[in-house]
DNA sequence: CGGAAAAAAGGTATTTATTCCTGTTTGATT
DNA sequence: AATCAAACAGGAATAAATACCTTTTTTCCG
């Protein structure tokens, strides 16, 4: 059966399990921080306050989570919930100027790696940045998530993440490839070419797929 | 997942179950008789209208049904495995024009779509269509594909695709939504303000994914 | 241990679901 | 075919959940 008691129990669980708390899963199922506040679970005259199924099903989303397996958070709480959905790495572009954010390889490593749910079959070693500012804008916007491919083929107009030897982490338009250097445009408003010195660049990744 | 479609349909089924409609159902279990009316189902503005979840333990206590039966019901009896590489279809704006390519709730049909590899879970009926030209540029360049999900919730600032119910489909940014109209802006290069009547629109769907 | 950030308490404004209401439609019964 | 009750459409009023906001507490990191 679905009581107040439970349903409030099971969002705890499901934050848990999700090594967050419930402000936590709040903010990454996009709702307001302070939605699943313990002082919320009752109004001010003691009466129970329910979480709208809205709610759940953007926290059910959020954490990759089916309503069965959240219902045996409900009714059975002791028994394991069944595995979620994959996941890929993601970080914010600032997370990672730090040198230790990637192996030399260009995988990601380190502390500063969250994890999305993106169902992925893990062998092009894929991750996400989400992106901060609006450096990129039209194109990313602040919050957008880039996924992106290292292991994947780039052509001439692609769409790409580079790690240059020095600074962090940028994003480009390929335009062509010589064999000193790597033609690339900015992207974002008034884009700017440059040519980047093969030598001066640890990796590159090809950008797959953005959120919107 | 938990989605607004699939718990209505899911209250329906239950309601069928116990040899009750909606209305019958929603008596039984101690709430208005005209709380599950199809009327109600989405607000004056087009916006969906979620049962609150107290009305949903109602009605599980008022039928004895178990939660986890009920997320059967909301999650298909017959549902498919979560699996890596999946497919969903796609589909090129252009071949979409035609009135028999979306049945009434939006769903692709027809022999217009292909499928392309993409990991989903299956459970969002989300589905990808193909750009042409070049009019959503900078943001879409011809031949991306952009990943919609009908189920998703929208909020202002996403990115939309609209289907008119005259003329074929567009690509929106959502400003805002009133009881009347939804107020949105083109994609592309000077991006135009417009107010669509509900009245005009068939459906939208959020689109989450863009490949690059 | 101190400082910064996240989480949470708790209040108010806004948004959203239910209740209440009237009228229409549908289905069952005679 | 007529009648009646149930179901439903749809609008307005009310109740309830979330968003927004400020402040306090807790947690984490250097």
């Amino acid at each position: 059966m679905l009581s107040h008691e439970k349903v409030w129990a099971a969002i705890d669980a499901l934050a848990s399990y999700n090594e967050m708390t419930p402000s936590g899963l709040a903010k990454r199922a996009g709702l307001d921080p302070t939605t699943f506040n313990r002082s919320k679970r009752f109004a001010g005259d003691g009466r129970p306050r329910w979480p709208s199924t809205e709610s759940l099903a953007k926290i059910l989303e959020a954490t990759g989570e089916s309503l069965k397996s959240f219902a045996g958070r409900v009714e059975a709480p002791e028994q394991r919930p069944s595995t979620t959905l994959s996941t890929l790495p993601v970080a914010g572009f600032s997370n990672v100027h730090e040198e230790n954010a990637f192996d030399t390889t260009g995988r990601p490593t380190g502390k500063n790696w969250e994890t999305i749910v993106f169902p992925t079959d893990h062998t092009q070693n894929i991750f996400a940045l989400e992106v901060s500012g609006d450096a990129l804008l039209p194109l990313y916007r602040e919050g957008d998530l880039i996924v992106v491919a290292p292991s994947a083929a780039v052509r001439c107009g692609d769409r790409i993440v580079l790690k240059p030897s020095e600074g962090g982490l940028a994003v480009y338009t390929l335009l062509k490839r010589t064999p000193k250097t790597l033609q690339v445009q900015t992207i974002g408003d008034n884009p700017e070419k440059a040519a980047l010195l093969h030598s001066a660049i640890e990796w590159t990744a090809r950008i797959i797929w953005a959120s919107q």
